[in-house]
DNA sequence: ACATGTGTAACCGTAGCGCTTACATATCTC
DNA sequence: GAGATATGTAAGCGCTACGGTTACACATGT
C-alpha cells in the first residue's frame, strides 16, 4: 500500500512551530521547517496552505516573515490536522457502477457508504484524542520553567 | 485523495460469495463475480488470491471449478477482510530521515509512529464491529425460507 | 531600494492502480 | 486420453498522485 506522508509530515510541522512558539514566540520560515522535515521548503509551504486554510496556522509573508500557530498547542487535536490534509475519503468506491441486475451489485454501494463512513469516523475519534500538546509532550517532554530548559535544546532548523 | 478501491472490491466479492452460499450452495467463477462487480477477471482473481491466502475462501481449479466462502458469513468479519487484502500500513512515515539535529525531528517518528498504529487499531476495531453476515442482510434482507424468496432473487453474474 | 520569504505554476521521475491480453497449469467431463 | 473449463501469473498500458525541484511574481520588513 504505501500511502501518503503528508499528514506525517504536517503533524512534524505543526510540532515544530508548537516548539518554536513555546521557546522564543518566533514564526518559522518554510525553510527552517524543511531543515527539520529534510525535504524541499515548496513541499512544506504546499501543506502549510493547507493548515493555513483550516486556521491552524497564520502566515506572515515577506522578510522576517514566517509560520505560527494561530492557537494554542492544547486546542489542536490531531483529526483537526488530518481534515486539513486530507482531500477525499480515505476508501474508494467502485470506479465503474457494479451491475445493477445483480442483487448484490444492487445494493453493495450503498452498504460500503456506510461502512466506509463508520470506519473513517472511528478514525478521527481516535486521533481526536491527541492533541498538538501531547505531541509536543512526547517530543520535547514536559513543559519546565525556561531557565531549566537552558542549553538542552536548540531551535529547530538552526543545526545546519 | 482518491486511495485504492480493492477494499470495496473484496467486500463486494465477499457478499456475492454469501449470497450465493445462501442461495445454491456452489461455487462461482470469477467471471461471474466479475460481471457483477464490473470489472475484469483476473482482477477478480487476484484480491481472489488475497482471500484465499487469509483463509477466507477456498477455491477449486478446473472445469466446474470457482470459489466458495470458507467459512459461515456470521464468523467473518470486515476487517478481517480489511487486513487480507491491506498489505501495509494506511499511514505513510517520513521518506527521508528527518533531521536527528533537530528536537522534534529526533522523535517525531516514535511518536507518529504511536499515533499511526492507534489510529489504524481504531479503524479496524470499527471494521470488526459487522460482519459479512451483517452486509448480506443489508443487501438482500433478513434471511428468510427459499420458498418465499422466489421470483424476487437473481444468481449473481448471471443477468448477462 | 533591497533583501527576505511566501505563493504558485510547471515539470520530472517514481509508484501504484485498474485494466487487458496471453498463456501455462490444473481439473472435471465425456 | 481428449477436450473443455477455470485458475494463477506475468507483462504491458494509460492514468493519477506524490515528492522533489526550479523558477518567478508578489508582498513586506529593514
Amino acid at each position: 500500500m504505501a500511502a501518503s506522508c503528508r499528514f506525517a509530515f504536517a503533524i512534524h510541522i505543526m510540532a515544530v512551530l508548537a516548539y518554536e512558539d513555546r521557546q522564543h514566540q518566533q514564526g518559522l520560515t518554510s525553510e527552517a521547517i524543511a531543515r527539520s522535515v529534510n525535504t524541499n521548503p515548496v513541499v512544506i509551504r504546499r501543506i502549510l496552505s493547507e493548515l493555513k486554510g483550516a486556521g491552524l496556522v497564520v502566515t506572515h509573508k515577506g522578510a522576517s516573515g514566517g509560520t505560527r500557530l494561530a492557537r494554542e498547542p492544547r486546542s489542536i487535536s490531531l483529526d483537526a490536522v488530518y481534515r486539513a490534509i486530507h482531500g477525499g475519503p480515505s476508501f474508494s468506491a467502485h470506479p465503474q457502477q457494479p451491475d445493477q441486475r445483480c442483487p448484490v451489485g444492487r445494493k453493495i454501494e450503498i452498504v460500503l457508504e456506510e461502512v466506509f463512513a463508520s470506519a473513517e469516523q472511528a478514525l478521527e475519534h481516535a486521533l481526536a484524542l491527541r492533541t498538538l500538546a501531547d505531541v509536543l509532550e512526547d517530543v520535547s517532554g514536559p513543559e519546565v520553567p525556561a531557565t531549566a530548559a537552558q542549553g538542552r535544546t536548540a531551535r529547530p532548523g538552526s543545526a545546519a
